[in-house]
RNA sequence: GGAGAGUUGGCAGAGUGGUCGAAUGCGGUGGUCUUGAAAACCAUUGACGGUUGAUCCCGUCCGGGGGUUCGAAUCCCUCACUCUCCGCCA
């Protein structure tokens, strides 16, 4: 949620950042409506005041045995005129709100303006896709040659977008979650945390998945309203909502494992072959909380600590900073990482990392406070570190040879107990 | 599934219709004392919003929602959550 007293202020300013992330924000319109709500509110707020003190008369009166059905009689007329007004104040607000809720944060001045992922910038790339001395096989292909990938039984057991892995593809996959676990662990200063995969409307509403966006997700059929995450990005963030942190828990880091469950709706036709977009994936999430002037530090490190696992994976990449048309709803900035794949000959993205600053943390009231002073909204950042199933596919096509085995990368070894080398 | 008890400020915990935004303790902050620190003592300390140059001031908030009343933390209804006991079960 953008800070209501930004767009009271400067509203023409707010709107013109809102266009470069494809959001036109009327400003008259909102102008308006907040005379309204002023005047609604200030009158609304006088007839309590009012209601208040003659509340106290009437006791008063009383206790001293006074005569009080006069003064009751005023109280009606008094109440039927507040009820009225606070309809009106609370009705406007809530519209307010909803309108509110629904405007995506402020792109940062960095972010370079543009309509689609054809206009996101490259920051750097690292490592030099491999040229292979054969045809490379997909993933897909390597798959279902090693006899360890199966998307037809998946289909039948469920539906399209699942699948079924077996003996050591998926034994690399658990492996590759160890792994990149135990690197945020130990070597990143994250701490690991176990969340619910299901959570309540309220914890999608914190991180900006609703109200706008519920037709990606999966909603269970219960009579709470639960749905499946989409991302541990919900559960872990919505750990501090309505929280306030001291100075000294500052900064707070988590890494998460977890399945994600994404419907994919609007998506069809996409990406249909293969693992890239499925409804069931695992991810390792880093997530941070931290002091509002240090969130772009936090921001270049936690990028830096997901690019740590494609480098130790050896797995070519380049970022990207997104434009504004491609940036998430909450985010004011976000750096796509993008790993190599050879059999699509192309970047694909593997991790996207991105700074809210205080947009989550207003929705959800997640804050931290110093000895001195108010408490202050936390700046919050996630990235992913990586998508495990995208993870799983670079390493298939990129340490493929020629008789369509795959090479474990080296970092994997110990994690595979000893095993370098997936064939028939 | 059955029976019962709860949900109050950063935390613990009083408060059952009218100066209660709320005793008290802990924690925080400022001070006294001390060479310094600790202890002790004194003072101070909720959040959000409106208004303001800033105070003052005003409003809202005692799990969420609704109701009764001139007036609700306190009474009623409802929902959510927590805990205890019994039953069942990974």
């Amino acid at each position: 949620m953008l800070d209501p007293k930004l767009l009271r202020n400067d509203p023409e300013r707010v709107a013109g950042k809102l266009l470069i992330k494809g959001y036109v924000f009327d400003v008259a319109k909102f102008k308006a409506m907040e005379e309204r709500r002023k005047a609604l509110q200030i009158d609304t707020q006088e007839l309590q005041s009012i209601r208040n003190q003659k509340s106290k008369q009437i006791g008063q009166a009383k206790a001293q045995g006074q005569e009080i059905e006069s003064l009751k009689a005023e109280m009606d007329r008094l109440a039927q005129d507040l009820k009225d007004k606070q309809q009106q104040f609370d009705g406007l607000q809530e519209e307010l709100n909803n309108w509110l809720a629904e405007m995506p944060n402020i792109p940062h001045e960095s972010v370079p303006a543009g309509d689609s992922e054809a206009q996101n910038t490259v920051i750097h790339t690292w490592g030099e896709p491999k040229s292979f001395a054969f045809e490379v096989k997909d993933h897909v292909d390597l798959g279902e040659h090693l006899q360890l990938l199966d998307f037809e039984s998946a289909a039948k057991i469920t539906g399209s977008r699942f699948t079924i892995m077996q003996g050591q593809l998926a034994q690399l996959h658990r492996a590759l979650i160890q792994f990149m676990l135990d690197m945020h662990t130990r070597a990143h200063g994250y701490t690991e945390i176990y969340v619910p995969y299901i959570v309540n409307s309220d914890s999608l509403r914190g991180t900006g998945n609703l109200p706008k966006f519920g037709e990606d997700l999966f909603q269970l059929k219960t009579d709470s309203e639960y749905y499946l995450i989409p991302t541990a990005e919900v559960p872990v963030t919505n750990m501090w909502r309505d929280q306030i942190a001291s100075a000294e828990q500052l900064p707070i880091k988590y890494v998460c494992h977890s399945p994600c469950f994404r419907s994919e709706a609007g998506s069809y036709g996409r990406d249909t072959r293969g693992l890239i977009r499925q409804h069931q994936f695992e991810k390792v999430e880093l997530v941070q909380l931290v002091h509002p002037d240090h969130s772009w530090q936090a921001f270049a490190e936690l990028t830096s600590h997901a690019e740590a696992v494609l480098q130790a994976l050896a797995l070519p990449y380049r970022s990207m900073t997104l434009c504004g048309g491609d940036l998430g709803f909450s985010s004011a900035k976000t750096i796509d990482l993008e790993v190599w794949l050879p059999a699509q000959d192309t970047y694909r993205e593997i991790s996207s990392c991105s700074n809210f600053l205080d947009f989550q943390a207003r929705r959800m009231k997640a804050r931290w406070k110093g000895h001195e002073g108010k408490p202050q909204l936390l700046h919050t950042l996630n990235g992913s570190g990586l998508a495990v199933g995208r993870t799983l596919v670079a390493i298939l096509e990129n340490y493929q040879q020629a008789d369509g085995s795959i090479e474990v990368p080296k970092a994997l070894v110990n994690y595979m107990h000893g095993t370098t080398e997936i064939s028939i």
